[in-house]
Formats: C-alpha cells, sequence, structure tokens
DNA sequence: ATCCGGAATATGAATTATCATGTTTTTGCC
DNA sequence: GGCAAAAACATGATAATTCATATTCCGGAT
C-alpha cells in the first residue's frame, strides 16, 4: 500500500511464483537463453536460425528426407519446405528425388553448405562448453541425460505419428 | 515407425550424430515436446498458447508493467502489447497507467481473467505432476536446479538489458 | 524552468509461420 | 491388375511475428 518506491508493490505474490518453478516454464527459459546467445554467433554469419538448424541437422547425416528432417529439426514439414527452398538459392543445399520412393526428397548439403555447417557446428560446440563449464561438467552430464530422457518420453519421434499437432480447436466466439 | 524398409543409405553418420547430443538441442527438444503437449489442453480451453502465459505471469503477479511482463513471458514487448489488446477484447485483462509513472502500463487480470487462469494453472500443475513422475521426483528436483541456474545465468533478467533483442548487430564479427 | 537523453508503450509495414488442401507416388487389398 | 487409402511434398491464403519507428513521459543537467 505504502511502497511507493518504484519497483514492485503490485500483487499478492505467494512464495516466488508458480512460473518460475514450473518445468515447462524453466525448460523453455533455458532454452530461450541459451539459444538466443549462439543465435546472435549464428546471424553474425549470415544465417538465418532455421537454416542453422538444417545445416546442423544435415551435417549429421547427409540426404535426409524432408519429412524426416523436418521431425528432427523440431518445426513443420510445411516449413521446412519453404526454408529449403531458400536454403536452395542460396547453393547451401540441393534436393534430390529419391530413387526407390519418388515421393520421397532428399535434401543435400553442397559443398559451400557443408563447410558452414562445419564452422557452425565447432563455434557450437564451443558456446556448449562455455554453459558446460559455467554449470560443471558433472551436472551437464545429468542434465543432458535427464532430458534426454523427456525427449524420448515426450519428443518428436514419440507421437503416434498422427497427432502430431491435432487438436479440436474448439472454436469458441468469445 | 522409422524407416523399417529403406535402410538409411545416406550420409556419414558419425555415432548417432552431434545434434542429438547438443545441449541447445536437448533443451528445445525437450522443451517443445512436453509444451506441445500441453498446449493441447491449452487450446482445448480455447485459450492460445501467448495467451496463456500471460494468464499464468499475472496469476503469479498481477499488475505487472509490459515491459516486465514480456520479459517474464519471453517474448518481445510489442508482441506482448498485441496479445494484451486481444486478451482485453475478450475480458481477459485490463490495462490501469501507473500513477506514479505514466509511461508505465500495468495489466491486470479481470475476474473471468483470474479464474481461467486459476483453472489453467491447476490443470498444468497436474501435467507436469505426470512428467515429473515418469521421470523420478529425484531426477527431476535435480533438472529443475540446473535449469535455474542456467536460466540465473542466461536468463532474460541477466542480460545487459541492452542487447535484450534491439540494436542492429552491426555486422561485426570478433 | 528548459532541454536532452532515455525509458515505456504503441503502431504499422514487411516478413514468417500456420493451416488446410492439392498433387503425385506408393502400398495394401480384393 | 485395379482401386482406395495413405504417405510425402508443395502451395497458397490467412494469421502471427518481427523490426523499425513514433509517441508520451520521466529525470537529470544546464
Amino acid at each position: 500500500m505504502t511502497a511507493h518506491k518504484h519497483p514492485p508493490e503490485a500483487g499478492q505474490t505467494a512464495d516466488q511464483g508458480f512460473v518460475r518453478h514450473y518445468l515447462l516454464y524453466l525448460l523453455a527459459a533455458a532454452s530461450e537463453g541459451v539459444s538466443t546467445e549462439f543465435h546472435a554467433q549464428v546471424r553474425a554469419r549470415g544465417v538465418r536460425v532455421p537454416e542453422w538448424r538444417i545445416l546442423a541437422c544435415l551435417a549429421d547425416e547427409d540426404g535426409q528426407m524432408v519429412t524426416q528432417l523436418a521431425a528432427l529439426a523440431l518445426m513443420e514439414q510445411s516449413r521446412l519446405t519453404k526454408i529449403i527452398d531458400q536454403m536452395a538459392d542460396k547453393k547451401l543445399v540441393t534436393r534430390r528425388s529419391d530413387e526407390r520412393d519418388r515421393r520421397r526428397v532428399r535434401v543435400f548439403l553442397t559443398a559451400t553448405g557443408r563447410s558452414l555447417a562445419r564452422e557452425l557446428v565447432e563455434d557450437a560446440r564451443i558456446h556448449e562448453a562455455g554453459i558446460i563449464d559455467q554449470i560443471s561438467p558433472a551436472q551437464a552430464a545429468i542434465l543432458k541425460h535427464v532430458l534426454a530422457r523427456i525427449v524420448a518420453l515426450h519428443g518428436p519421434e514419440a507421437r503416434p505419428a498422427g497427432e502430431r499437432r491435432t487438436t479440436r480447436p474448439a472454436e469458441e466466439e468469445s
């Protein structure tokens, strides 16, 4: 009531709030925080974030099909298609349709794309090392382990493949 | 589910790839996975994801100023402004300008907004409990602790406040 | 007081992402 | 073999997001 300084003075703050202890928030905030940091480096190289993700995925395994790649890169197929278009324009990747199944389109790094990918992956490793250092390698190892488990349980390949985005919108007028 | 027909036949797969062990990827994938799951419930209630985030933040502390709220909710100020517009239309929140500093706009939950927020937070708690159960409460506790540390080091309030997303990167590489 | 820089929000044009659907190819079934 | 159904991508209209900038207001220095 009488707190006329600048900061809080507001609502009925419980302990320190639900949000700050909520697992999904912590995951999002941690991800956001560290990623934003690295993304600055990515952009500094003239690469957009979604492109970096694709480069990294392809550096791991070249010639993935679009659907695969989209799942791995955590993005929707139609979006990936468009990003691939742009990357193809920039000569970072090329498309080639699969021999055995011509519905499939496989995406390959060009020489340029590959070397760019290598550089960025190297940067990423360095950046990651910095973070792991800050939180102690031991804790980082545990962290990665638990995260991997969560991803295994709730990640892209863990979902029934038909409900990867399906929900009843339940359009209520308001 | 995965290509049980065609063997990879593709690239020079190292062990299992860089990406799948990369901390930033694990964070993003874990976050994505568990969040997508819960977001289905949110949408089922006719609430959009960004709205849910704001509701949760305001439930924690009502009457936050826009900038604060944006930082906490991990979104840009201009975006938040627009979301607040929509939420105000739906009578979930109201704006009131701060007495002491009239540049500031404080956002408050309406009665409707508050009860919706409560319901959703309750859902979130239940959902979270399910996940924590899967990965054992002990590991979950460690996970949260490490995540909180990462957020403290790299999160919104940990950044120089001038480089939070503004001003062009200046094309420089160091 | 007045001026100047910076903080807090709002706004609008340009860019991106999403959703539903279309096209082509393959598979499974009869 | 022929057909229906499903898989894999592409596309285009709609909606959301970003980026730069405008507007208003505060605080300190002159």
